[in-house]
DNA sequence: GCAGATGCACCGACCGGACGGTACAGTTTT
DNA sequence: AAAACTGTACCGTCCGGTCGGTGCATCTGC
């Protein structure tokens, strides 16, 4: 392998869907499409991950873990940690965040089930930040208009 | 035509991709279901929209049309008037609303250039709510919040 | 007043391409 | 030698779109 190439396959095949859902649009990520990106072959990519929804749901898998280490570098002693570590997040307009709106787009348009440990993720930040604050109402709203800046950008708005 | 198709075809067939969509997921939206669906053709349904792109296109006018019928519902003199139409859409739960986001996502996911005229949309509302009101930032959060809501309600979180 | 022409709305068989997935023999990497 | 691929050929299905009709209401000429 050439050094370009040192990342593991399935690292490059996973950034390669995510390039061509953000160039193309999330209805474009097909297998043989997401093979040419990564540059390997069709056989390669099932190789890796042997059916599509596997593809799309480690792809998923993939973003929740680099948002859940994007929301852990916030100092262990603020107050409303999680609340914002996701503030930072979206406003920062990082790579991560737009991509993992493609993907979930993607994925939901394909299979929505697929989205399931998205939910768990949600539902256990949520729970943070009500832990984390002394006012659920206004943090609820906070992190409602978070979502919705999210909403927006992946639309292009 | 019997009782039951007296609407014109077109919006049989509108309802239908609806329909196809809360059931199904956005991307169960096919022309043969949709066909299916409403009762008709294949050749019935692209008589009417010669193609997918122009029945998604459809799709989504019909309902910006009903959200903005829904907007003027609200009083003429209802301070912040804009924002309190979303607010109710959203917090009603209609029917319309959970459909509008499906079409959103159907529709995005296929071409998202479709989604111009929604953005047209969206940022009218956001200029009639911002001169509504005295708080322009308040007003911002609010509404994002709502589509924040609108967000998670899409992705049935 | 009626045969034939016209046009609208729709039918449904069919076509071609895209796509997910399989099979497998060969090649490179470790 | 095993693991991690490559490359090619192929299959079955799905799906968007085409196309030659068909039923039917309305008009036209005689």
């Amino acid at each position: 392998m050439t050094p370009a190439e040192t990342r593991s396959a399935s690292r490059r095949i996973l950034s390669a869907a995510r390039v061509i859902a953000a160039r193309a649009g999330a209805g474009k990520i097909t297998i043989d499409a997401v093979a040419k990106e990564a540059g390997l072959s069709k056989g390669g990519v099932l190789y890796n991950y042997p059916t599509k929804k596997a593809l799309l749901s480690g792809l998923l898998d993939a973003m929740l873990a680099e948002h859940r280490e994007l929301l852990e570098s916030v100092p262990e002693r603020h107050p409303a940690r999680t609340l914002r570590g996701h503030l930072e997040t979206v406003l920062q307009s990082q790579e991560v965040d737009d991509d993992l709106s493609m993907a979930i787009l993607a994925t939901a348009a394909s299979d929505p089930q697929l989205l399931d440990p998205l939910r768990g993720e949600l539902s256990d930040d949520i729970g943070r930040i009500l832990s984390d604050t002394q006012d659920p109402q206004g943090a609820m709203v906070v992190f409602w208009a978070i979502q919705g800046v999210r909403f927006q950008k992946l639309l292009k708005l």
